[in-house]
DNA sequence: TGTACATCAGTGAACGCGCGTTCACTGATGTAC
DNA sequence: TGTACATCAGTGAACGCGCGTTCACTGATGTAC
């Protein structure tokens, strides 16, 4: 594993985009102004320009890092689970709860998702931005999609089984388990909600 | 069934609310301002004020008529299930099969969901409409709970079962549908994903 | 039926503050010869 | 090793526009006697 040690310039950039996005998850987009969050990052305005040429590039830099963030971590996950089991089923059924537990672990609870709070969004940012975040979330669903396929494979469902509704599930309900925990202020509730994913799939593929 | 007949100054608070709630759905609540919204509406800024006594009571407003909607919504449709079938399960997947039915027909999809979007930008609100959105979570829950818990007598689930969770699953995969929905610009996403929740509790409540 | 008054549903002008963005400038560090 | 120049990581002051809110006022409709 290598650890990139971050120049001064990049760790006051990393340092913008903390803030911001903490910001940016508990007040919107619109509601968070560059002067709180260059207050709180003790520059000047100019010095978060010279990082970022606008807001919008914020928005950008913000989601492609959420982005990115998320895909080591789920890789990482992923791989573990395959190191705990070479049967597509027992592999994937060991990362949901691996990721459930990671999920329990946050002791505030999930901070909330980018994508989902730039879908509640989406006119306030420029089309590039639009289209990166479908990709995230076509990200997901050709991953999940691409395990399900295999245990499928392996273990028959049956015929009506919408497999590609099964792989968005997984999104819908990490994004809608982070909704129900913020709101409801129950770091709980994501984690129960991955797991009834979980029984959900180990069912479908279990031998009627 | 009444249809109340509005007065004019009713009329044009339910217009102001109508193009706010697009607006707020598209843009976030920061990020929709009075002077765009009187625009549309074709009225005065004093206009507004004489509806809403500030910003935050158009907040609170809109989001107590969403949660007034769904609520009727929702009964009607556990009420049009109720007579098709004396059985709680039955009934209950006749009830999803409704809902899902009824966000198929949306011709652009779910426009999105207030509260989710309210999560998402929650510092802005004042207290009151902060727990007023957790009370319709809440509503969800309870409603959902009732249904499974009369199911759950008649058809004994396995033990490990977190009916809690399954109930709370409705919102979430309804949540999580409409952002898949949204993000994607496919309508069909959500009611697959309602369809999917469906045939959860189908399996979860069947003899193995 | 006429008149006085109250309420409804707004108008019009002004308010000051905060917003994102621009511009010319700068001290510290890195690189070439 | 010294010097010239370039790049990095910002500063400080000003910009105009749009924001939510306030205030005094008004024409049309409804109600009481």
């Amino acid at each position: 594993m290598t650890v990139r040690v971050l120049s001064k310039g990049e760790a006051t950039r990393e340092r913008i985009l903390d803030i911001a996005q903490d910001a940016v998850l508990a007040k919107g987009f619109a509601g968070t102004s560059l002067d709180e969050i260059i207050a709180e990052a003790g520059i000047t305005k100019s010095g978060f320009f010279y990082h970022f040429r606008d807001k919008n590039d914020l928005a950008k830099a913000m989601l492609q890092r959420y982005l990115d963030r998320e895909e080591v971590l789920f890789s990482g996950l992923f791989k573990q689970a395959d190191e705990l089991s070479e049967d597509p089923l027992h592999s994937f059924l060991i990362f949901l709860k691996l990721f459930a537990d990671l999920m329990s672990d946050m002791p505030n609870g999930h901070p909330g998702c980018i994508v989902a709070s730039y879908v509640y969004q989406d006119h306030l940012f420029s089309q590039d931005v639009r289209a990166l975040n479908a990709e995230g979330l076509i990200v997901w669903r050709n991953r999940f999609r691409d395990r399900l396929d295999r245990i499928a494979e392996r273990y028959p469902p049956r015929a009506d089984l919408d497999i590609d509704a099964l792989a968005d599930m997984a999104s819908a309900v990490a994004d809608g388990g982070i909704i129900l925990s913020k709101c409801l202020r129950d770091p709980s509730l994501l984690p129960r909600q991955i797991l009834q994913y979980r029984a959900y799939v180990k069912l479908v593929f279990s031998p009627a």
